[in-house]
DNA sequence: TGCTGTTATTTTGGATCCAAAAATAGGTTT
DNA sequence: AAACCTATTTTTGGATCCAAAATAACAGCA
């Protein structure tokens, strides 16, 4: 287990995110240390830490707030994701890819290939998917070679609306949601197809388009219907 | 003033964008109260502001270093401002300049023009032109309208080398600079034509071509010959 | 000499204490 | 009833204290 100081940036993360205080509303440091049963120490050092990600803010006078969202934030916060995956893409596949990573990729493809095998799919498969969603952006976020870049985006995940992982599957309509997958599954594979063939700009642009996708699921978050679909 | 936490982190940034600690060196906390005169809480704070920042990384064993970057970190800061700034710009341009937006922009080119009349520039003029700069730039960031993006912007420009301000002029060398700065100049025409005419991808794709002029001023920073004109 | 296990010292993380600033409540005046 | 000033309470920021973890120093041994 981890220093309390970070377990309580994880637990505020979650907390927050999970609507436990209303957005613009005040964090007392007393009362998330009594809620995760530790001092104010790691609480406030939790608060700086949170506050860097944009999760919290700092009021006009005292304390921090949670950060209130606009649809409109939610749409930049993809954008910015677009173009910064779009950003590791391009060097990627300037680069060229290692054989390694083209594998690792090219197992995302089969992996999802057996799950859309399928005319429909079960809950279970969501989590499946996931992970190989999950996957295949880490080894592009991870191929552009640049701790810079790759922290740019881990920076721009912490806004939970942001992360490529946040894309969110109403499990009560499966048979609808399974065309939506399906499309973002044929978007990695033309992702892939530029990256192997050393296509810097194309992948770059097929990246960024790939990005709306998760815009589809962000119903949660209040946009506009005209984004949705 | 404000509060010693603040001044803390100020302060620090700028030990360390000074050089007092080599890259890789670590940083321990009661040496650093010492050397702010304050006491090892404000520090601790700071250190997690920094971390966050990306000048200090937490090591595999104890403490904080500061962060060690290569040339290509360097390139990487550069391209990660300038589709950033791009997306800002594409932004503003889609939705329209407000009369206060272009007023302030025009006034810069303005100035700037008055600037390059001459055939040289003496060393007072280069504050004059990273004046300029400056707002030119924060005309646009701030003119997307978004908080998320403007942050994600301010964010990267915490690296000290990835900031539109971080232009670094040879005062020995004036005669030379002149051409450098002047081309920057009728780079930002170029973006004010694209802005006002409402061409959001061409203003896009300008931004992004910008950023790398910061480049060419980059020797301090160890860039490769060829990255430098 | 090189390696390993043990002890001592340093350094960090968390809790507590205290003072200053800020928010709140109450009462007064207009 | 609204504005203003004052007093009380709350909340934060900084310093200090203590324990635990980690690093460094050291002794014993192959």
């Amino acid at each position: 287990m981890g220093s309390a100081s970070n377990v309580a940036v994880t637990s505020l993360r979650k907390l927050i995110s999970d609507g436990y205080w209303k957005p613009g509303e005040k964090l007392r440091e007393v009362q998330v240390a009594e809620i995760l049963g530790v001092s104010r120490t790691p609480i406030r050092l939790a608060f700086r830490t949170l506050e860097q990600e944009g999760l919290l803010e700092k009021t006009g006078k005292q304390g921090f707030v949670v950060r209130e969202f606009s649809a409109d934030d939610v749409l930049c916060g993809v954008e910015i994701r677009g173009v910064l995956e779009g950003l590791a893409a391009r060097r990627l596949a300037e680069r060229g890819l290692s054989a390694r990573d083209q594998e690792a990729l090219q197992q995302c493809l089969d992996d999802s290939e057996t799950l859309f095998e399928k005319e429909s799919l079960v809950e279970e498969d969501i989590s499946r998917w996931a992970d190989i969603n999950s996957r295949f952006h880490a080894v592009i976020v991870n191929g552009s070679g640049s701790r810079t870049i790759a922290d740019a985006i881990a920076r721009n995940n912490h806004l939970p609306f942001a992360s490529s992982d946040s894309i969110i599957i109403d499990a009560a309509h499966l048979q609808k949601e399974f065309r939506k997958l399906h499309l973002a599954h044929q978007q990695h594979q033309m992702v892939y197809q530029a990256l192997v063939m050393g296509e810097g700009t194309r992948a770059e642009m097929l990246m960024r388009e790939h990005a709306y996708i998760g815009l589809r699921y962000g119903r949660l978050f209040g946009l506009p219907d005209a984004l949705q679909d």
